[in-house]
DNA sequence: GCCGTTTTCGGCCCGACTGTTTTCAGTCG
């Protein structure tokens, strides 16, 4: 059997090809290669059966050379167009674009001067002041290839989703006072709740930009001010996250937020757009060729509707179809921030959770919530203090003692149970037939192989007492990769079995993923999104795994907590 | 290397900032 690559390693390869052709300084062609590789990242259908039905061609950016590799990558697991490219660009040079500063021409410039073939000689060369000899650099880029090689170290330059907002949500409300400040807004990936971003974008209006930028950069948590201009300022925190400050005069705002939220490749392609049309779109408008007359409206929404599209969320604008079903008027109604009527994984103190059930209650009910599902784990996981049969028994009282006390608010007592290794749940049926709610999850032996796992994950689907599958990938983010599953066979399974799959809310899970989420809905898969909170705070964290489900294109009718409880439970008992 | 309700050839998004330069290339988003 060959071997099965995901659309993500084929995708890799592609891109790998367009970086090393980028840095020979071949035009034209690494674009071309991009645009195929993101086709095929973003692609819901596995790759391999494009290519068994000789429809590889039809895809986006896919002509009869890319595809010819593409079928030798599927067939090979290996390109040897790359193979070459890679012997004769040198193997490690392309690491060297990684770092701040260095693109392909001085990645190349680096390694035939002075022969650095990877991140380690890069270092080494720059520690022996060689690199400020070289033509186009001096000490300050070899100052800055040092700090970058150490942020690199650091944290690998992504953050999480998570994480950063929160703080990119302080260092907005401080400007946003600002009596220079008129509109401003987040924008760029943290905009568009990418699971993780690079950077934090700030995009603002005001007439005295420099009083703006002032500010900014004299913020008490900067400690380092990389760059200072009219338009924009580049400051790097404590946490060593860079957060970029455009400013722009107060008529081109909504095109600036546009432009700014991007992604580069959505930008592109409604760049293009407007081009036909005769217009030219940039970050200042949008403006007519000849009479240079700007046609941009005074929102977004003008924007998008001047090039005939309708609205499109910013969740969205990742170029994997959107426009295309704008135009068609097939884009979803995506769920909204406030469209679930509750939390179907949270925690409490009776396992690892840090609250009690009636601080969680009435945290959930202070959200709006109508009903909260307290899913504790069970006792084999591992986790302190899992629930045993007797503790669930005694939990149940308690949780029918609130009911009793409490208005506006359900308590429904599930679990959060762990699976054997076949796939069993550690609890006994009769007892997962008590509980309202049974999430089964996987919390060990994550390394399984493929088909194993697979099937410990499609025996808890066809459990009659089973409703979801906590974080079914079992991703780690920044930590560990997905469990090596075939997903579209769980997908189908859990359509069938009217299980739902979880999206799960832990910044460092998001797990399914937004492109999960986005293939499993085509299978006819319902959702559930919990926070899987761990104390009363953490409930908001829901947010993160909404804004997921959103880039997965996902209505309110795919998920089941946007239904009011009657509905939940009519879901529960079918 | 891909693509085409003007094109099967000749295009392929746009502008600011940095660091190096005395007028601009490279990088970045």
């Amino acid at each position: 059997m060959a071997a099965v690559l995901s659309n993500r390693e084929v995708a890799a390869i592609l891109y790998e090809v367009a970086d090393l052709l980028e840095i020979k300084d071949v035009k034209f062609k690494p674009v071309a290669y991009r645009r195929a590789a993101h086709g095929i990242e973003t692609l819901a259908e596995d790759i391999g059966r494009v290519a068994e039905r000789g429809e590889l061609e039809d895809l986006p950016g896919v002509g009869t050379h890319i595809a010819t590799k593409i079928k030798e990558i599927l067939d090979t697991g290996k390109l040897g167009y790359l193979e070459r490219l890679k012997a004769e660009v040198g193997p490690g040079v392309r690491d060297l674009a990684d770092i701040g500063g260095i693109g392909p021409k001085k990645a190349m410039l680096l390694h035939q001067k002075l022969g650095i073939e990877n991140l380690a000689g890069l270092e080494a060369a720059a520690r022996a002041g060689k690199i400020r000899e070289l033509a186009g650099f001096g000490e300050k880029s070899e100052q800055n290839i040092l700090t970058g090689i150490t942020a690199r170290k650091e944290t690998a330059g992504r953050y999480l989703l998570g994480r950063m907002l929160p703080v990119a949500e302080s260092i907005l409300a401080r400007l946003a006072v600002l009596p220079a400040i008129r509109k401003i807004s987040l924008a760029g990936s943290l905009r568009r709740m990418r699971e993780t971003i690079g950077d934090i974008d700030i995009l603002a209006s005001s007439p005295e930009p420099d009083t703006v930028m002032a500010a900014f950069t004299a913020l008490p948590e900067v400690t380092r001010v990389l760059g200072r201009g009219h338009t924009k300022s580049s400051i790097v925190l404590e946490s060593g996250v860079q957060v970029d400050l455009r400013v722009v005069e107060e008529g081109q705002y909504w095109t600036a937020l546009q432009y700014f939220t991007g992604s580069k490749d959505h930008n592109i392609a409604l760049r293009r757009r407007a081009l036909e049309r005769g217009w030219s779109l940039s970050e200042y408008g949008l403006k007519e060729e000849e009479t240079q007359k700007n046609l941009a409206g005074s929102t977004e929404e003008d924007l998008y509707r001047m090039l005939g599209l309708p609205y499109i969320e910013p969740e969205l604008r990742e170029n994997r179809g959107e426009i295309e079903a704008a135009e068609k008027g097939t884009l979803p109604a995506i769920v909204t921030y406030h469209g679930l009527q509750g939390d179907l994984h949270v925690h409490s103190d009776w396992s690892d959770g840090k609250d009690s059930l009636r601080a969680m209650a009435l945290a959930a009910r202070d959200r709006g919530y109508g009903y909260i599902a307290i899913c504790d784990h069970s006792r084999s996981s591992g986790i302190d203090r899992g629930l045993t049969p007797e503790k669930i028994a005694q939990q149940r009282k308690e949780i029918e003692q609130l009911n009793r006390e409490l208005k506006g608010i359900v308590v429904l007592q599930g679990i959060e149970c762990n699976l054997g290794p076949d796939g069993t749940p550690d609890l006994p049926p009769a007892v997962l037939g008590d509980l309202d709610l049974v999430i089964a999850s996987v919390h060990d032996g994550l390394r399984m192989h493929g088909g194993e796992m697979t099937r410990r994950v499609l025996a808890a689907i066809h459990n009659d007492h089973v409703d979801i599958i906590g974080h079914p990938a079992g991703r780690i983010l920044l930590r560990r990769d997905p469990s090596d599953l075939d997903l579209p066979a769980i997908f189908e399974a859990a359509a069938a079995q009217h299980v739902a799959l979880e999206v799960n809310s832990s910044p460092s899970r998001l797990d399914l993923s937004d492109t999960n989420c986005r293939q499993a809905k085509e299978y006819g898969v319902i959702f559930s999104i919990g926070s899987d909170a761990h104390a009363k705070e953490e409930l908001q964290e829901i947010r993160f795994g909404i804004a997921t489900a959103r880039r997965g294109w996902l209505t309110a009718g795919e998920i089941v907590n946007t239904r009011p409880l009657t509905g939940l439970r009519d879901w529960l008992r079918g």
